[in-house]
DNA sequence: ATTATCTATAGATCTATAGATAATGC
DNA sequence: ATTATCTATAGATCTATAGATAATGC
C-alpha cells in the first residue's frame, strides 16, 4: 500500500526533528541542546519527539548518518567518471578537506562527529580500498587499520581548514591543505611519487555548494 | 616561600579532582558525568569543586592536557636515544598506537578527548616536524596539514586497536597495527620505501606498564 | 585571622509521560 | 475508530551559592 496522509504526515516530522537536529549541530555539542529546543527549532510539539526517537543521542546518531550518507552521494557522484582508484581516493579526500568551503554545513556537523564518523562510512571505504587492493593500485597490510589512518588523516586535515583557514581566506589556501593531504595519502598507501604528484594536482570538478 | 599546609590541602584536593576526572573518563563521556559524582568519586566536599574549577568543561580540559602532557613524556623518554627523525617520528606512531595495550587508562581517555587532542600536542610536534623538515629527512609543505594528517591517522589507528583488538588478543597484533600506521605515516613524509620498511620492523624498547 | 572545605538548599533546568486535541482512515 | 500531534506537568535531576565548620598561619 503507498503513503498515506498518516505516513506522509509522520515522516514530515521525523525530517523536521532530523534536520533541526542537523542544524543544531553545526553550532552545538549535543550536550548542550536540549530536546525542547530541539522540538522547537522543528516546531514540532514536544511529545512529539518520543513519538520517533527514543531518546536525543538516537536523534543525534541518526541525522550524523543522514549526512554521512549525503557525503558518500557527493563523493561517488564526483568519482563516477574515474577508474583508477588512486585518482578516486585523491578526489575524494580533497573534496572532503575542501568542504568547508565548499558545504560548511556538512563540515562542521562532521566534524563535530569525531572519529566515529568513520563508523556509517566504513563498509563503502574499505570495500573500496580492498578491490584496490587486489588490482595492485594501493598498498597496505590490513584494511581496517588503513580506513582507520585514511579517515583519521582526513578528518583531522578538514578540521585543519576548518580551523585555520579564516572563512573569508583565498580558496586556494583551503585547495592547497586539500592537495598535500592527499598527495600525503597516496604516498601513503604506496603510489609512487610520480603518479602521487601528478595525481593530487589535477583538477577537480567544481562541486556544488550548499 | 615554600608551600605551606593549606597550599598542599589545595593541591591534594586539586589533584583528587582530576584524578576523579580521570578516572571516570575512562568509561564516560563529561556530559555523563555530574560534578556531584566527580567530587564523590574524588571524596570531596561537593562546594570544593569551584574552590579549583569553574566548570565541569574546565576540570576535564585540563585533565586531558595532564594526559596529553604524560603521553608526552612517555614518548619523550623511549625516543631519547634516536637521532634519525624518521626514527623518531616511527617510534612516536608505534608507542602510541599500542597504547590500548600498555597503557590502556590513558587509550580510553586520549579516544575520549577525539581529534581535539592534538592541541595540546601541537606546538611540540610541530616543532619536531619544522626541524625533520629543516634537515632534509622528512617531507611536506604546510606544518599544519602535516601535524593535523599525523595526529589523525595516529588517533584513527589507535581507536581501531582499542576497538577491535580483543583485549585478550595476542599483542602482536596490535603490534602488527602500530607497524602498519607507522609505516605508512614514514611513506606518506616521504621517507624512501626501503628505509621506512627498515624503520617500522625496529624492535622497540618495552615501555613501561599503567 | 585567614583560608579551604563541607553541608544544605534554592532555583533552574530537563526528561518522560499522561491525557486532550486534531487529523485521517475506512 | 485510529493514529499522530500537542499541551501541561510530575518527578528527578543538576548547578551554583550561602553559610557553617574545620584546619592552618602568624
Amino acid at each position: 500500500m503507498p503513503p498515506n496522509r498518516l505516513d506522509q504526515r509522520r515522516a514530515r516530522t521525523r525530517a523536521a526533528l532530523l534536520g533541526a537536529a542537523r542544524d543544531l549541530l553545526v553550532s552545538r555539542a549535543p550536550a548542550e541542546v536540549s530536546i525542547q529546543e530541539i522540538t522547537e527549532a522543528a516546531d514540532v510539539g514536544f511529545g512529539s519527539f518520543y513519538n520517533h526517537f527514543e531518546s536525543k543521542q538516537a536523534l543525534f546518531d541518526q541525522a550524523i548518518a543522514q549526512v554521512a550518507a549525503e557525503h558518500q552521494e557527493l563523493l561517488d557522484a564526483a568519482t563516477a567518471g574515474l577508474t583508477d582508484p588512486a585518482e578516486v581516493l585523491s578526489a575524494a579526500v580533497r573534496l572532503t578537506v575542501r568542504l568547508p568551503r565548499t558545504h560548511p554545513h556538512l563540515a562542521r556537523v562532521i566534524d563535530r562527529a569525531g572519529l566515529a564518523y568513520l563508523e556509517p562510512l566504513a563498509p563503502v571505504v574499505v570495500r573500496f580500498l580492498r578491490h584496490a587492493h587486489n588490482v595492485g593500485r594501493l598498498c597496505f597490510d590490513d584494511g581496517g587499520v588503513a580506513l582507520s589512518c585514511l579517515g583519521g588523516a582526513t578528518l583531522g586535515a578538514l578540521r585543519h581548514t576548518l580551523t585555520v583557514a579564516a572563512p573569508d581566506a583565498d580558496l586556494s589556501e583551503t585547495d592547497q591543505a586539500a592537495r598535500q593531504a592527499a598527495l600525503g595519502l597516496l604516498r601513503l598507501f604506496g603510489v609512487p611519487e610520480i603518479d602521487a604528484r601528478r595525481i593530487a594536482a589535477r583538477p577537480l570538478p567544481a562541486p556544488v555548494t550548499d
